[in-house]
DNA sequence: TAGGAATGTGCAATCGATTGCATTTATATT
DNA sequence: AATATAAATGCAATCGATTGCACATTCCTA
């Protein structure tokens, strides 16, 4: 009699193959549904494997199959509400799909973002989403997927010499009908906090702000224009820069909600009224814009929605090794809100 | 010649092995620098290793070590504030220490939950952060992994028939000191908005909040407490209750920031002043209760600091085997806004 | 220079599930 | 009853890394 009850081990195919004095293959089939192994076979297995409390070890099937079922997604930094969403978004259909969600945050760091991406790699990742972090500029952690046939999707933040799947949201009309209808409200000097300008997201945004100035034959002036982080700092920095030149704007664009936050308490301060005196516009919808007063006017972007097309996508490419690449963009809603409302 | 340098095939260690003629053990054991190599050996590998682009299959070696180096979270809903924070707090931990992070939400559903946490199982997660969801009643699910050993951390809504790990806030004691403050102001009628009271989060702030009165010598009414579940609707409805009292509240506790802004917009509505004719508090410190006006005062429950604790904890236990259990109390901090203060 | 310790490598089994191919058993056909 | 065919199951290798034990080599020391 072959012995190996051992106490402490979970029960195995094995265990289960002995208890019915059958093969392991015949275990294996049958728990997987083959229609190789007869019903009344099958039945007797899965009673054993329910007594024994069986549960597979995935970790095994996963090297066998070289597939680990699981799709590793990358933000800058999962404390936040736009990134939180896409994740929320993503693990909704990866689950239902039955693939595991692995995720990691870079903190906007290049350093950190390389070290996770091959971490991931060897933990074999059936695919990849991910917003690159700000500080990035090399890329060969990224074409190494590439190379390896192994899925990337990104998302918001893409970078243009890899060519992959991307879903981005559209930027530059977000920015042009966020300018658009400054000048619809009657604001003649519009400036524009913009972030860093590697990010094809935020040069975007720029792009947008300054075609809708041209099509509305307003000369585009480059000191309105203040490059940054887009940290709650910068947009005081950036708004006081601003407000001191001989000929300051009457509104803003600012490149996020945070900034059009601070820029907005900073002018509160000061004592100018918004929007009488000076217009805000953000960017991202964050949770508090609504609520703040005034509320802030901003672009939507569909988060949730993002998470979802990018699990779709990636599962699409896991599953049929389709190899062409599209970039889908997603549409963005304006919401006007009091702090760009002149009512006109 | 033994020949497979097969082209789409990842390199192993038997390739490294192959090519320097001598054994995959030697190799494996040089990667992992193992001492019984010499230094010659080692550096011959790992100049191989590095031309051929050798990365470890991390499933392979994690089936034989019978570990993934993997923590499962499972939260009720990755995209809000509180548990993004902790997941973030808990990511940044296991990243330093080795670990990766699958997340996954129940979305406050049993039966997802219930699935989650025995797919976790089957993917040999090493250990289990969670918190369960509202909805959730039967615990079996959880005893499997106490029943395994496998490393189980309770975080803000725990289970008190499970004896194991817990990181929670001290809610009680912070209920009693917003109430504390609320009289300290000199607010004389004060309601709560509870919430549900299966979960101990939610009990413990209404016992906080009657023990405070009691202290204080104050009759404690019924009448002045309504149970919900803490939507924007419900603080909506309360507050209507609340008010239309014969003799109503000139001051609210609101279970978490959500009603405590509801309530507030609705007051203002009705021409009511805050704080002067009626003071509020809150609970979370949701981002947006600092920024809106008034501020919300609110007690910060400190999420990204749990998430850490709760990490840290886990891989002592992983890696360190420890039998004895604690409940960690995280303190939580009276943030003293616009809300509550008149100034006194 | 033999004996023994110290050092460096290799063999082969193992982790648990999967699968191509072979083999056995049951059923059908003439 | 014998053969052909279909249905059910088993064997053994595989996925890639790890490791106890055995074997080989080098180095000392008496």
């Amino acid at each position: 009699m072959i012995m190996n009850r051992n106490k402490n081990t979970e029960p195995t195919i094995h265990d289960i193959a002995r208890e019915l004095e059958i093969s392991a293959s015949t275990v294996s089939r049958a728990l997987n549904d083959n229609p190789r192994i007869s019903l009344k076979t099958k039945e007797k297995i899965k009673v054993v494997a329910d007594r024994l409390g069986y549960r597979p070890n995935t970790l095994a099937s996963n090297l066998r199959n070289k597939k680990s079922n699981t799709i590793g997604i990358v933000v800058p930094l999962i404390n936040r509400h736009f990134f939180s969403s896409v994740i929320s978004g993503a693990e909704d259909v990866a689950f239902k799909a039955g693939y595991n969600v692995v995720i990691s945050q870079s903190n906007d760091l290049a350093a950190k973002e390389i070290s996770i991406v091959q971490s991931m790699f060897s933990n074999r990742v059936d695919g990849l989403i991910i917003s690159i972090a700000m500080q990035t500029d090399t890329f060969d952690h990224l074409k190494l997927f590439r190379k390896k046939h192994i899925p990337l999707v990104f998302f918001d933040r893409a970078v243009p010499e890899i060519d992959t799947d991307k879903i981005v949201v559209d930027d530059f009309a977000g920015a042009y009908r966020v300018t658009q209808h400054l000048i619809d409200q009657g604001y003649q000097r519009i400036g524009h906090l913009a972030g860093p300008q590697n990010l094809t997201t935020y040069l975007d945004r720029k792009n947008g702000y300054i075609e809708a100035l041209q099509k509305n034959g307003i000369a585009y002036d480059e000191s309105l224009i203040n490059i940054n982080k887009l940290t709650s700092d910068d947009g005081i920095t950036a708004v006081q820069l601003l407000m001191s030149l001989p000929n300051p704007p009457d509104a803003i664009f600012c490149g996020n909600d945070t900034t059009a936050l601070s820029v907005m308490i900073y002018l509160r301060d000061k004592g100018i009224r918004i929007p009488e005196d000076v217009g805000i516009v953000g960017f991202s919808n964050e949770p508090f814009s609504k609520v703040v007063s005034p509320s802030i006017s901003t672009i939507a972007q569909p988060g949730f929605a993002m998470g979802q097309k990018a699990a779709e996508l990636i599962i699409r490419k896991i599953e049929n090794k389709e190899r062409t690449y599209q970039t889908i963009v997603l549409p963005t809603e304006l919401i006007i809100r009091e702090s760009s409302n002149r009512g006109k």
